[in-house]
DNA sequence: AATCTGAACGCAAACGCTTGCGCAACAGGA
DNA sequence: TCCTGTTGCGCAAGCGTTTGCGTTCAGATT
């Protein structure tokens, strides 16, 4: 049926191992037999099968990635990324993605995972007991989220840094009442909302502004959280005249709010996200931009280096550069009276 | 080292093929030691060696999803419901990215997928040789994009009606010159284009009105395509008073340009977009939706099922419901002179 | 009591590759 | 001429499953 490694060892009259070894450039063979073993492998259309070679050498040339959403801009955009690297690197691409409390039990309860790939790269923050099950795959680990665990190599950015400016920013316009649209709710080892939840207070211990709870509200990082929280920001006594949203996709949510609400921006309300999300442009949203794609390609690329050097535990964490940038959804606050 | 089927076998004192058996609820095992083997899987936390079942039963559990570009959202969307089926059917998922014509001509030239995967299910049109590529691989095939092939199962949409509902409702609204931005340079094997136009066409011959080339502008289906497009369109001696984007993103790129040429939307320009995306809603944009993640979970269910029951070839193509929606970018010409 | 019938399970041969080891053949040095 | 390396290749033993077939044995059938 399809050919198999005899195959081509038959057409050149020499044994299997002897077309092993030249097809995956291993010594022992000299360049004209491998010139022969290859033009022969070609002309019969031979692939080695994966399985096959992966029982027996123990390698899968195989990565796995597993993510919360793949729909997720964010996500999507370091798994396109990342898979690039990989694939270029002759790797292939096992995705998993546990979206569902249920999609993400069944993962690690059963672990199909195991013994199918070199190494994994997880854009979701495992808990203790999912860190553990992953760390018992014994192969190299990485992630591009927030939250580092023991085992795993990170690349991030500097979430607290990129929150403060997001805040001064808004500071330095003049606005005292700045509301935060944050992701209180999500899971707990995610420290992403923790870290820039302390940029947005730290900048406003700095100016001497006494945070108020009430002008936080949570947006669970989604699009239509993100109005929601806006909309309760609006129902206070006193609403805030801006706010800074922990990710561009919640700021988009608050957008929404607004017009509903029949407010202009930047005229009665700022707004700042966090992210540079792909639309951001468009929607002309003041944000702080960090590279996703580049992480996605860094995280990708430190697996391979572990790979290839085994030497010792994970390479040491990297943070990418992020970059404030200014739109057209962020200006002083309104003089008059609000509404 | 990792725990194999004959260490649950001595566990039980049976044989490996007993435990095989057992754990796949194969016949020939009594419930009692089936029970016990599964306690004693269960306590050694055994999972089966996926390459080498694999090996020796032919069949690999993984479905190869082909993809240009996982970042956008339209193939993000599709992937995470498509694999949401297949990982609950107990398949794992291959990805492959192919955004870059070198990936492109790599996976195809070497056809890494070659004896790894039960199917596929392509995101991205082949070209005859690609798709003859595929069709070499021996297994069931699905696509959820315009242009069908032979061999493969499809799911889509009536893009030409889709189309004509957008603009008609352009013309009902009363305008008369409606512009057009397409993905003429897309690749040839992509009907989705071509359908949309003809939609776009067919309204047009219906309203008595005279296509004219010079409203036709080509956006790539990318956002700054959109933007680029509609630039062009204003800067015609006679601008159209609204425009069909053939996608939302292209409909999004469109906002942006009018509103750096401070034109109002839709007081003094409409436009209507195409997909419903995720985000049109916050932007408020009138479009045309198509139920995204249904047709990959559609795709995933008709790829299933022919591999079940390989009786025959491909089941029958699938067209998916679509729906008009009317949000805010769309309104009567502006009566006034333009500008 | 002899025979037959399933059910439950073990044996052993694949599946298609990788790899340690062995063995010619040949080259160069003494 | 003999010895010592090298080079180039084949042998065969795995890798961890699946599966066709054979065996055993308890119970049913004559």
């Amino acid at each position: 049926m399809t050919v198999s490694i005899t195959d081509v060892a038959e057409a050149t009259g020499v044994s299997a191992s002897t077309v092993s070894r030249a097809l995956r450039g291993r010594p022992g063979v000299s360049e004209e037999m491998r010139a022969r073993i290859v033009a022969a492998a070609a002309e019969l259309g031979y692939t080695a099968s994966r399985s096959a070679s992966s029982l027996a050498s123990g390698r899968t040339y195989t990565i796995g990635v597993v993510v919360p959403y793949v729909g997720r801009w964010f996500f999507g955009t370091v798994l396109d990324s990342a898979e690039k690297v990989f694939s270029a690197a002759g790797y292939d691409v096992l995705l998993y993605n546990l979206g569902s409390p249920e999609a993400r039990k069944r993962f690690f309860t059963k672990l199909p995972i195991r013994k199918r790939v070199d190494a994994v790269l997880s854009l979701l923050i495992p808990d203790l007991e999912e860190a553990a099950a992953l760390r018992s795959l014994g192969v190299p680990l990485a992630t591009t989220v927030g939250g580092a665990r023991p085992g795993f190599t990170v690349v991030g950015i500097d979430d607290r840094g990129g929150a403060e400016s997001a805040v001064r920013h808004l500071v330095n316009l003049g606005h005292r009442r700045i509301g935060m649209i944050s992701g209180a709710s999500e899971p707990l080892h995610w420290t992403t909302p923790l870290d820039r939840r302390q940029g947005y207070l730290d900048v406003l211990a700095d100016a001497g502004i006494e945070p108020d709870p009430a002008l936080e509200a949570d947006g669970g990082y989604t699009v239509e959280g993100g109005e929601r929280a806006m909309t309760e920001l609006l129902a206070l006594r006193h609403p805030p005249t801006a706010v800074f949203a922990q990710s561009d996709e919640m700021a988009m949510g608050a957008l929404r709010a607004l017009r509903r609400h029949r407010l202009r921006v930047p005229e009665d309300v700022s707004v700042v996200g966090f992210d540079d999300h792909e639309l951001s442009e468009v929607v002309g949203l003041t944000t702080v931009a960090q590279p996703v794609a580049a992480q996605g390609r860094e995280a990708a690329q430190l697996l391979l280096a572990w790979l290839d050097g085994p030497d010792a535990g994970p390479p040491p964490p990297v943070e990418m550069p992020i970059r404030f940038v200014l739109r057209e959804t962020t200006a002083p606050p309104h003089t008059g009276r609000q509404r």
